[in-house]
RNA sequence: GGGCGAUUAGCUCAGUUGGUUAGAGCAUCUGCCUUACAAGCAGAGGGUCGGGAGUUCGAGUCUCUCAUCGCCCACCA
């Protein structure tokens, strides 16, 4: 029996202990089709935030759903290593201890590192079990694992030797404070207020100068020219002519180039090419030397001798300081624009010249490109986000994948002298000498669908469940992480590395502003199921927006959920109360009231529509389906009409419709589901190993159903007729209608029939019912002007109608159903016009 | 500069290929402790679907346009 106060601290606890002891969670029943979701690995760098909740609730309900529809499911849990998210964490947390990362040495900083990740995937374990995550421990994987390093090699040499993974010399974004390449995805610009300095480039032996308009005054040691338009007239003459650069006297020649604007700033550009992209470029075309200026961690080195050792905000400062003393400043104009900031660290990001390694991107994006046409597609849902993906790789540029930190999969090269050598293994000779470099994170992302199937080996599990059924993202992360699993997969695995991708907006706190930790608007999704319970939260986040539509955490509708689940719990006592003498659950369907034949009805056609509805991805259809028929079908209707009742076939249709309420309920709210259904006087040992419940043709009784509902509206209306006709339980009345609709009228209005009354009676009729009130003259008057009211409404009703049905185009353009309805409509409108005019003439 | 999305009741949001009189939850108002549930029951009020134009028998839904807000990408000396 269950408790009598819905308690989901009670509920929730030990359930998910019990499946996994069961072992409900593990894939591999081979009589069954597969079905297959990898879990977008959480990066081991801290808590789960809300949306993870979300994301992970979305795939909860598939696979739930996708188990008790008959599939062996497989989902696949795992964690990101994260590379530079985790690595500046730990750095700053040795940080805190005093401890340096380069003095502790790379061995001993991994062995920390590993010891944060065994601390937070724990911690997020725990986490994704107060969920109630249906996860295959089995199968867990860790991007830094063995078998994982092994298919990051392993792609890294293939791409290698087809000349599509290279080492060059370029201006990457660099980020000073982890002292990393950073790819371009890594890098967020803001928009921030500047400066823009107008600085005096001096002729060599004149006083006369060429102005020239900067951010980035502290660059000046690395230019090693000045460059102006070609067609730019002002400027033909002094083309060729030496100018001399401040502070450090350089002297550089003014060149000419097309990719210098005419009307930016003065129409002369500093060419420094070691410190920006475009300088980089026209110094490659003209020939030019390149100093790099700037230290690793951001200052000034050599170069710029007497500010040596500065940083670079201290530096600008400085240099601009001496530059007006000096009166080589023509003028400071405020000036936005946008500064790229390190995603993980938030350090301002410069370019910088270094030798990285690269993934060539050309021929990888135009096969995703020309795959995205064929059936091996990538479906989004919603469709629109294809666009997003495809404008990515329309333009992408090549991808910087080494980086200068240590947590991640070491770069599979060894140098020797001028000789490089890709491979697993070092060569066998001594003297070679491993690259230093780890891989960007989303390297072995990127694999992830693949490689924790056991990849590069031939797997059973590659064969069974790969490729993937769906995947569950947020738009966020489409490029970064979606792109790349897709042209990798594409590469290795020879298709698409999931048949649908299902993309999720953001949660957004109240105001519509994104939840971070700066604004403090976090909100904690164990902080909620402590508050509301698990199953709250999961039916909040799976069904309230539309799928890809951001949302706005809104604690009130949680708290509104808890009242559904609670109704959900009165509505099973109540059940579990009426259905003592049950031994099977044969309902006798020849036998049946009118209210059962509509109840059966009203489920089988909501069991079609949520089926539809979950196959489609579409939550919240289902979820709001759901609620309608638990609340205002079963509970308001045919729960009340079986007050009274205790026949086996009615305890038989309380007992079926709740064990189907539960399991189509279940993928949503799985301890609450579990809980009701054990108490069920026939059930399984889990409400997980049953059968999802199945439409039924012979549960149609479609004349029952009509009536049924007709009966309803009308007792709707009655209610509403006797509240605004004051008319009380008390009232004697007479009832004329149809005999099998009786009993439900009187039980649902609680009418008092007496065949007897006399008098002056107010009458409710429409073609169905009609009831005689048997009440004072006094509101007789009043009654008499409603009825004028309602006569009004329906003539004008009626005339819209017929000339809608009078139009010829309509008549012959509307489907025909369409025109039918209507026909039937002003049928039965006319007839309640003609019982109120009859009434009104009495 | 290019692209995407949003704008529907006081608030948060649904509204699937155009088709009866646009829905829900919360909030508000009225009346009820009717033995599953006051975290409840029964009722009510509240929207010219951001503005304008067009296509159509018919537009919240399709097209164009304007406005406001948000996001993404590119550029930024």
């Amino acid at each position: 029996m269950l408790n009598d106060k819905y308690d989901f601290k009670k509920v929730e606890e030990g359930k998910y202990d019990f499946w996994l002891s069961k072992n409900y969670f593990e894939c591999g029943d081979k009589r069954k089709e597969p079905f297959s979701i990898v879990i977008p690995p959480p990066n081991v760098t801290g808590n789960l935030h809300l949306g993870h909740a979300l994301d992970t609730s979305l795939q909860d309900v598939i696979i739930r759903y996708k188990k008790l529809c008959g599939y062996d499911t497989l989902w696949l849990p795992g964690m990101d290593h994260a590379a530079i998210a985790t690595e500046s964490k730990v750095v700053n947390k040795l940080k805190s201890e005093g401890i340096d990362k380069y003095e502790l040495g790379r061995e001993k900083f991994l062995e920390e590192c590993w010891k944060w990740k065994e601390e937070h995937s724990n911690n997020i374990k725990n986490q994704w079990k107060k969920l109630g995550l249906s996860l295959d421990y089995r199968k867990e994987r860790f991007t830094l694992d063995e078998g994982l390093n092994k298919a990051v090699n392993t792609v890294f040499i293939k791409l290698y030797e087809k000349g599509w993974i290279y080492r060059g010399k370029k201006i990457i974004n660099w980020d000073p404070i982890a002292m990393t390449a950073l790819s371009n995805e890594e890098v967020i610009y803001k928009e921030e207020k500047s400066k823009l300095y107008y600085l005096k480039y001096k002729f060599e032996n004149s006083e006369d100068y060429i102005t020239v308009a900067t951010t980035r005054p502290e660059t000046i040691f690395g230019d090693v020219a000045v460059a102006v338009n070609d067609e730019d007239e002002k400027y033909k003459d002094v083309i060729g002519n030496n100018v001399i650069v401040p502070l450090v006297n350089r002297v550089v020649p003014i060149i000419a180039d097309s990719r210098v604007l005419k009307d930016f700033g003065t129409g002369a550009l500093k060419i420094t090419p070691a410190h920006a992209i475009d300088d980089y470029e026209i110094g490659i075309t003209h020939n030019l030397e390149i100093i790099n200026t700037i230290t690793p961690d951001g200052h000034l080195n050599e170069y710029a001798k007497p500010y040596e050792g500065l940083s670079l905000d201290e530096a600008r400062k400085k240099i601009v300081e001496d530059l007006t003393k000096q009166n080589l400043i023509v003028k400071e104009e405020e000036y936005t624009h946008s500064v790229g900031h390190s995603e993980r660290t938030g350090a301002t990001v410069e370019p910088y010249l270094s030798e990285q390694w690269f993934v060539k991107m050309d021929e990888l994006s135009k096969n995703l490109l020309e795959n995205q046409k064929t059936k091996d597609k990538i479906n989004f849902i919603p469709p629109r986000f294809e666009k997003i993906l495809k404008h990515w790789m329309e333009d992408c540029h090549d991808w910087c994948i080494s980086r200068q930190l240590w947590w991640g999969h070491r770069i599979p090269v060894w140098y020797k002298n001028d000789e490089i050598y890709v491979g697993l293994e070092a060569p066998k000779e001594p003297g070679w000498v491993q690259d230093n470099d780890v891989l960007d994170t989303w390297f072995s992302s990127a694999l992830w669908p693949f490689s924790t199937l056991g990849w590069p080996s031939e797997t059973e599990d590659i064969k069974r469940y790969f490729p993937t059924n769906v995947l569950v993202t947020g738009y966020d992360i489409i490029f970064f992480w979606v792109a790349r699993m897709a042209f990798t997969s594409l590469e290795f695995m020879g298709k698409s590395p999931f048949k649908y991708c299902l993309i999720h907006g953001l949660i957004r706190d109240k105001q519509g502003r994104k939840m971070s930790k700066s604004l403090g608007n976090g909100v904690d999704p164990m902080e909620m199921i402590d508050k509301y319970g698990a199953d709250a939260l999961r039916f909040y986040l799976t069904t309230t927006g539309s799928i890809g539509m951001d949302l706005r955490f809104d604690e009130e509708k949680l708290l509104s959920i808890t009242k559904f689940i609670n109704k959900l719990w009165n509505a099973s006592k109540f059940v579990l109360m009426n259905i003592t003498d049950i031994k099977d659950t044969n309902i006798d369907l020849e036998n049946l009231k009118i209210e059962d034949k509509w109840i059966l009805a009203e489920l089988n056609n909501t069991i079609k529509e949520i089926r539809k509805s979950m196959d489609k991805y579409r939550f919240n259809d289902a979820g709001n389906k759901l609620y309608e028929f638990i609340w205002n079908k079963f509970c308001d209707w045919y729960i009340e009409l079986t007050k009274g009742r205790n026949d086996l076939n009615c305890q038989k249709i309380l007992l079926k419709i709740l064990t189907n309420i539960l399991q189509m309920l279940h993928p949503f709210m799985p301890f609450v589901t579990e809980e009701i259904y054990k108490s069920l006087p026939i059930s399984e040992e889990s409400i997980m190993i049953t059968e999802y419940p199945k439409y039924n043709k012979k549960e149609v009784f479609l004349e029952e159903f009509k009536l049924t509902e007709e009966t309803i509206e009308n007792i709707t209306n009655i209610r509403n007729y006797k509240v605004e006709n004051n008319i009380s339980k008390e009232t004697a009345c007479k009832l004329t209608t149809k005999e099998e609709i009786k009993e439900i009228l009187i039980k649902m209005l609680k009418l008092n029939i007496d065949e007897s009354s006399t008098g002056s009676a107010i009458i409710y009729s429409s073609s169905l019912v009609k009831i005689e009130f048997y009440i004072s003259d006094s509101n007789k008057e009043e009654q008499t002007l409603k009825i004028k009211d309602e006569i009004e409404k329906l003539k004008q009703s009626i005339e819209k109608r017929e000339k809608l049905l009078q139009n010829e185009n309509y008549i012959n353009k509307a489907p025909k159903n369409i025109v039918d309805l209507d026909r039937e409509k002003l049928k039965k409108e006319k007839e309640e016009l003609a019982i109120l005019l009859d009434k009104i003439s009495k």
